[in-house]
DNA sequence: TTTGGTGAGGAAGCTGAACTTGATTTGCGT
DNA sequence: ACGCAAATCAAGTTCAGCTTCCTCACCAAA
């Protein structure tokens, strides 16, 4: 009968492209794969891998095994996940992955919940950004991964993984501090249209009386200098849709990767920017916070592989992150 | 990971129910079962085996357990059916079992048939009945199954295997010859229903003359004597229900498993009986063979797992058998 | 109750499958 | 040409899993 050790390396193989990899990925030598895939070639009876220069090329014969050992794999944890879910035993290592921002955010509160409520329970922690995070979960790396999507319609079709979006992620526009001495100089509302000037030649424009927290349009800061993620980013992107369906091109100051530089910049009164509530949560800011109108989100999903949606330690984890996107309350917009 | 060879063990431990039985028919001593399984205990993190008394019982984790370790091995059966028919190469043992009258009749054409097609397949076969070759299958200790089903709307629950009938096998009327000495005293058709009288008090009635082959209502033998298949037989209770069904209870003289001996007692024209098609195929018999009016029939069917459809060792032999099936000509009704 | 038969399960030892290490081959880039 | 990188070959080594032999528990018959 077919090896079902010798059919997961050749599965691995095919995922990661080389016996090297595959080698390390089971941490085991190279030498020990390659003897593997010679057995499995004579248990199969068809020529495995092709040698194509010094690199290995699976067969048409290797391709259909990897999908059938795909399927026994899958078997074989829906197997463990039930047994594991019937004792409703919490037990072993959850590999979380998580954008920096929930990572710094969600995955905290999240952890030391969980590790109270299931002393058994180890979980570990990667950032990573989403697209990063779903292949690591197609690689095995990971157990859950937390991602945040922008587009409304999207969803990727991501080789049959579960998605769950569990909270959503309101963004706002950060405005410099009342008492910023360069309030007025970079941001500059046009409130009366034939006050509009190019920021180049910005002079000392009023900055608009506003209430803490109250929603602002974007189209009230065509003028003013815009702080922005980079532009390969969702929300940057985003951000930049929104100001154009807004109907303005936005000045960009500067293009900022991460969100606590943006921050700095804002509060400096060199600029507006959007942030995302999750980068101000619990975390104390001088600029000015305000929802936008219309509302502008960001979605936050978990993601699994489905084999595992019974696992208790998968069902404890998504448990949590339910709780907290469900008590997940706008940032304090009075700092 | 739960070790597949364990699971295996467990699975054939549900099958057959002890250990021993277990450990013979995988051909391994029983302490290496019992030891495998404390080890799957261990790995599953649950009780498998409840002692009671000297024999052992499944808890729901491991019943739970069998149902995963179907699948599993399901899907890497299916993995080397489909790598089998992918390299279109006919090799190994396949091992039939076919109910006695399609063992002689039917299996010596087909297997010579298919070893002169693939000289590398190895063709075993069992005779069995119908119900015992189904649990064999069942057990995996064939491949292939060749049963007969007389009652029309008849397809038990057999577990997910998979029925194919591939042949109709008539169901004759055997008639003493004509040149029986005892014809006269033994079968007497009640022509004249004012002649009939009690097989007891059998005169010397006259023999119809009949063409050979013409078809007979079994009513016209109201009054003779029978030689039946036995009562638990499926044959048996179909001709009963014929008879009856023509309004008549038979005057049974035997009661006769069979066939050669029933077509012995007829010859020597000692009774009427009823003869399948394939007990008389290729035999020639002085007895004389008639359809009956209206026909009857048995069904003749391959029986597989399903996962092994593919596999072109039983692609070839379904299609060997459909040949025959096809080409099987009603026996020769001249006799 | 004793006694013999049967099935489960533990201990010790053996075998072979599968791993590691180190040398060898082959293809590729500089 | 040279060196590096990846696969593979040939050893030696480790350990999972088997067998054999044994004990224990249960049941049935004497």
């Amino acid at each position: 009968m077919l090896g079902v050790w010798r059919l997961q390396l050749l599965r691995e193989i095919s995922r990661r492209g080389s016996i090297k990899a595959a080698a390390e990925a089971m941490s085991i030598s190279p030498s020990a794969v390659s003897q593997q895939l010679a057995i499995l070639e004579r248990e199969a009876g068809v020529e495995l891998l092709e040698r194509s220069g010094r690199r290995v090329r699976l067969t048409d014969a290797a391709q259909l095994l990897v999908r059938h050992a795909d399927t026994i794999t899958g078997a074989i944890a829906a197997a463990e996940a039930d047994l594991a879910s019937m004792q409703q035993l919490v037990i072993g290592t959850l590999r979380v992955a998580a954008f920096p921002t929930a990572a710094r955010a969600i995955l905290p509160d999240v952890m030391t919940a969980l590790s109270r409520q299931h002393p058994a329970l180890r979980v570990t922690l990667r950032d990573l950004e989403a697209a990063e995070s779903l292949t690591a979960l197609q690689m095995d790396e990971i157990d859950l991964a937390i991602v945040d999507e922008y587009d409304e319609p999207a969803r990727i079709p991501d080789g049959g993984l579960e998605f769950c979006e569990f909270m959503r992620d309101p963004l706002y526009l950060a405005l410099p501090p009342e008492e910023s001495s360069m309030a007025g100089a970079a941001v500059r509302p046009s409130l009366d249209p034939g006050a509009a000037v190019r920021p180049s030649t910005a002079g000392a424009a009023v900055r608009p009386s506003l209430d803490p927290g109250a929603a602002v349009r974007l189209s009230d800061f065509r003028d003013a200098f815009w702080i922005m993620d980079t532009e390969d980013s969702h929300l940057g992107q985003v951000t930049l849709r929104a100001c154009r369906s807004s109907g303005f091109e936005p000045h960009v100051r500067s293009n900022c990767k991460d969100f606590s530089v943006i921050i700095a910049l804002v509060e400096a009164g060199l600029g507006v920017g959007m942030l995302p509530g999750l980068a101000i949560h619990d975390r104390p800011v001088r600029a000015s916070i305000h929802p936008t109108d219309p509302p502008l989100a960001r979605r936050i999903a978990s993601v699994i592989r489905p084999e595992r949606h019974s696992h208790p330690m998968i069902v404890s984890a998504l448990a949590e992150l339910e709780r907290f996107g469900a008590a997940y309350a706008p940032p304090n917009l009075l700092g």
